[in-house]
DNA sequence: CCGATATCGAACAACGTGTTCGATTCTCTG
DNA sequence: CAGAGAATCGAACACGTTGTTCGATATCGG
């Protein structure tokens, strides 16, 4: 993705960058940063910034990088683990788990207003994490797009909107496996039934 | 909620916002929509609008309180209409054929950048559909409200997800009422289960 | 050491926002 | 229908943010 640049300046500047982005995010969320917020805080000139990113979406992608592999990676293993035996689903702890081990990260997804530019890319995470571990559960069923598709966009939303809420009622204290097991609850049966007749 | 003013200049300049800002969003999505643009095409004075909305978002909201009644009322109408009788999740079908619709309108809201206020819109108004379908029908388990939310939380995430998808996929051509048909398939066995064990 | 390259930083143009205020026009009421 | 009161106009303004430019300076890799 990113070919770690071989000048030294260039390692630097990114790395101020990046880390300033992230506890700027972590500190007032990701919309009421302002690109010279971003500026201030890595201590790094202006133009510099733009030699290197388009603009404050460029530099959350290229950040995110990590947290996307990252995730996919832990899903992968997890599938690989259950084979086809666990429960439908079982597989979806990882994000569960990696959200509250990165609650400060995620808990602006949550905010009413503004955008949803964070959450959206836990979605796409979460969508293609989905998407496969059903398409190898239901090979027949796979084929169909339009019968795989809707289940995998359910599942989806159905599983953001758990996480939404989880992350804004910290009250509640659902642990990760907790609010998994409520999740897989609910969605199994009728996802079972709703791929299983092919 | 706005108690119709008396003056006919307010009443015509609101009007005039209102639906100039409406065609806007038909035309170029939310987003991109500029207080200046408004102002061209209801050929209203800058002053003027401000004197009546804090900013465009406020105008959103006034404009939005329409539609939010009115899917209100049917969801109210349909949810006396079944009793307590129907399939559960069938007063749901009155969001998925007012998105029909109004696809249009609603189109802007499954852009994938950019703020995602008129979908929260949405959002909020199947919230309270799907809450108060759910109290109703299960009285015991709506007195733990750790024991409703997450159930009502799962269903408006995952009916936001098939809408979003639905609107994104013009080519697949579900009427509303197959759309709403997967999407009761998928989602009332677990959400029986869960609620019905009180 | 030196040529190439990255950074700096100040200045700039462009755009959008929200406010102010005096002049003007319209409406409701008596 | 008159006139007090209220709404509108519109231009100007201060402000903040964005993204670009460019010459001077510092730093790198070979």
């Amino acid at each position: 993705m990113s070919p770690s640049p071989t000048d030294r300046r260039v390692r630097r500047t990114r790395e101020l960058l990046r880390s300033a982005f992230l506890s700027l995010i972590l500190e007032k969320g990701y919309d009421r940063i302002t690109v010279q917020d971003i500026l201030d805080k890595a201590d790094v000139g202006r133009s510099t910034f733009y030699a290197h990113y388009r603009d404050k979406e460029d530099l959350l992608h290229a950040g995110f990088e990590d947290i996307r592999a990252a995730l996919a990676a832990e899903g992968h293993a997890s599938e690989s683990d259950a084979g086809g035996a666990g429960a439908l689903l079982e597989p979806l702890i990882v994000v569960f788990t990696h959200v509250e081990a990165h609650r400060r990260f995620w808990e602006p997804m949550s905010r009413k207003g503004g955008t949803n530019i964070i959450g959206g890319m836990l979605r796409e995470s979460v969508d293609d994490l989905v998407r496969e571990h059903l398409r190898s559960r239901f090979p027949e069923s796979a084929a169909d797009s339009t019968q795989l598709e809707p289940a995998v966009q359910f599942v989806v939303g159905a599983c953001m909107g758990l996480l939404v809420w989880w992350l804004d009622h910290e009250e509640v204290a659902f642990s990760a496996r907790e609010i998994h097991a409520i999740f897989g609850r609910l969605a199994t049966p009728g996802v079972e039934r709703f791929l299983a007749t092919a």
